[in-house]
RNA sequence: GUCCCCUUAGCUCAGUUGGAUAGAGCGUUUGGCUACGAACCAAAAGGUCAUGGGUUCGAAUCCUAUAGGGGACGCCA
């Protein structure tokens, strides 16, 4: 909470006892920013809301509050409005207090401790190691990354994890692929059927294979030699991937490997408890979980006819694993095919005697790539799906990211090429930038502003409109923890930008005849320098001082 | 067939515990550099919030039905 906003809400709390006699938490107390400022600073609506509970009607309600709202030094005016808002004038030092604050905090402006040093997990990406990351990876990567700099940002415990599939079908298919080059690196008969990735980057290792080993794999066909070349190949591929991950931006505290599960009993542990359970039954050869029991469709394999573990089986030794490691919220991001996954995985912990109201779900809505109002299906230069690298190579690392943070999850998304390739005021991430290296311009003739408790010559239209949006900050960072809809930071960072531009455009902030007004103005600069500052770090973009 | 998501200005989209006159950008029309960076700003026009019903002081927002669009439904991962 801001400052002011705290302040109101505390009132607010204090006058319904004293008055009603009523106990209300803080968060049931919702105060805004009104647009339209002929409605005061700040509104409350909670006379509405408490209308029927006090069996009055919402003006008598709050005429019976304007009074103890009176008495206090921060306020200068209560109106009772409309169907029976409440909204506060402020006097204008408790406005430009933020700009004391935010210069002191500096690059801490805007910490909180929201989350309570609650330990939480955030998984996302988790991409097979079998390839490059497409489209859709980026979309959950931009904002798992975001997300997570925003938690830690808000006082969360957070560990960033990636999940890494290195023990399917699909590694088989890698290491299957690899042996076979490397015969054909050493220029013997190989099997091209066998070869299910066709990447050079897998032609390239096999050679290295060959040279550095010579011909001691070729008629090995025991687990080891397998073992090797799965366990090389699933290394090239995540190296690959942690390189482009680099490249944007986005980085894990913890890579774990699902053959690790295996290795350490997790996965067999896991399994015997799900035995004990009464949700298992065996048919068709198969073992079951009784899934439906717990709001799923269909009952699901564990253990196939043939002996070997479906999917779901070391899923759900990896999430026990996650709450065994002592997290208290655990966050999935997953993308939106894998939506009816969510039931299964739930039933298992529930099963399992967990609390599945821990586990968060985050489902990210397909991505299509256009292009002058066409679909782009494949990358021109590989025939394959569009990578992250691709995209950060055409249009830029913080295009990239913003037009994926800026949007919710839960909406499809366009990505529009053609627009994200304009560098002009079309490009919300040129337009902030660009303000960004605005304020910077100013600073950077002139800074000598003074630190003081208010600025009794910020009285503007459009400086308060920026005091307030600035002291505001706070209370966006939580918002997106409630909800965990980081766009809303995006949209924070373009009205910072948007109040900007129009403030700079209307006024002058360094006036030589006016000494006393600069040096107030450029401590508004300078706050808003500092914010939206911030604000790029945790939305990953940088914060250039010029462009 | 079952389940999930979406439908807001000509276009792309915001609008989040239900609140005052539904907002931006683009496009269209107009105005602003002898001024700290015009990659900017100011103004105008543009709406049956897909449609019908319901809930209530109040609905783009919640419920419900219908239509249209996208996605998921394996002893694959």
């Amino acid at each position: 909470m801001s400052e002011i906003s705290n302040k109101l809400i505390k009132l607010i709390k204090n006058s319904l006892h004293e008055i009603y006699n009523l106990e209300l938490s803080e968060e049931s107390i919702m105060i805004e920013i009104p647009k339209d400022t002929s409605h005061g600073d700040y509104s409350t609506n909670i006379a509405m809301r408490l209308a029927k509970e006090l069996h009055k009607s919402p003006r008598e309600i709050a005429s019976g509050l304007e009074d103890s709202f009176k008495a206090t030094d921060f306020i200068e005016k209560v109106e009772n409005a409309g169907p029976g808002f409440i909204n506060f004038y402020l006097k204008k030092d408790s406005i430009t207090g933020i700009i004391k604050t935010i210069i002191l905090e500096e690059d801490s402006y805007g910490k909180n401790n929201f989350g309570n040093i609650e330990k939480v997990m955030v998984e996302y990406v988790s991409a097979n190691p079998t390839g490059d990351l497409h489209l859709g990876h980026a979309r959950g990567a931009a904002y798992g990354d975001t997300l997570t700099r925003i938690l830690s940002f808000s006082g969360y415990n957070v560990l960033r994890e990636y999940y890494v599939n290195d023990a399917g079908n699909q590694i088989e298919t890698l290491g299957n692929s690899l042996f076979e080059r490397y015969k054909e690196a050493l220029g013997l008969p190989f099997d091209l059927s066998k070869i299910g990735y066709q990447g050079k980057d897998v032609l390239k290792l096999a050679q290295g294979i060959a040279k550095e080993d010579g011909d001691k794999w070729v008629n090995d066909d025991s687990d080891e030699r397998k073992d090797y070349f799965k366990r090389v190949g699933t290394k090239l591929e995540l190296d690959k991937i942690k390189v482009d991950l680099d490249l944007y931006r986005v980085s894990f505290d913890h890579y774990q490997s699902e053959l690790e599960l295996y290795r350490t009993g997790k996965v067999k542990n896991a399994l015997s408890e799900l035995e004990k359970s009464p949700y298992t039954y065996e048919q068709d050869g198969a073992l079951w979980l009784k899934t439906t029991d717990f709001n799923d469709d269909k009952d699901r394999v564990l253990v196939k006819s043939d002996g070997s573990l479906t999917y779901l089986t070391p899923d759900i030794a990896y999430h026990k694993d996650k709450f065994d490691r002592g997290y208290d919220h655990l966050i999935n991001i997953f993308g939106a095919d894998h939506h009816g996954y969510m039931a299964r995985l739930r039933a298992g912990l529930k099963i399992l005697g967990y609390d599945d109201n821990k586990l968060e779900f985050r489902i990210i809505q397909i991505v299509r790539l256009m292009e002058n109002g066409q679909e782009v299906k494949m990358s021109k230069r590989t025939g394959n799906a569009v990578t992250i690298r691709e995209l950060c190579e055409d249009v830029g690392v913080d295009v990239a990211r913003y037009f994926f943070i800026s949007k919710p999850i839960i909406s499809h998304l366009d990505f529009d090429l053609t627009l994200a390739r304009k560098q002009s005021s079309e490009n919300p991430v040129y337009y902030i930038q660009y303000a960004y290296a605005r304020m910077n311009s100013i600073l950077s003739k002139q800074s000598d502003y003074e630190i003081k408790d208010s600025y009794q010559l910020l009285n503007n239209e459009k400086e308060i409109s920026l005091l307030k949006h600035l002291a505001s900050f706070k209370d966006t960072l939580i918002d997106v923890c409630k909800i965990k809809e980081v766009n809303i930071l995006a949209n924070y960072a373009y009205k910072l930008a948007q109040l900007f531009h129009s403030y700079y455009n209307e006024f002058k902030v360094i006036d030589p005849e006016n000494i006393e007004l600069t040096k107030e103005r450029l401590a508004l600069v300078k706050s808003c320098k500092i914010c939206l500052k911030n604000v790029l770090n945790l939305l990953g973009v940088e914060a250039k001082e010029s462009m």
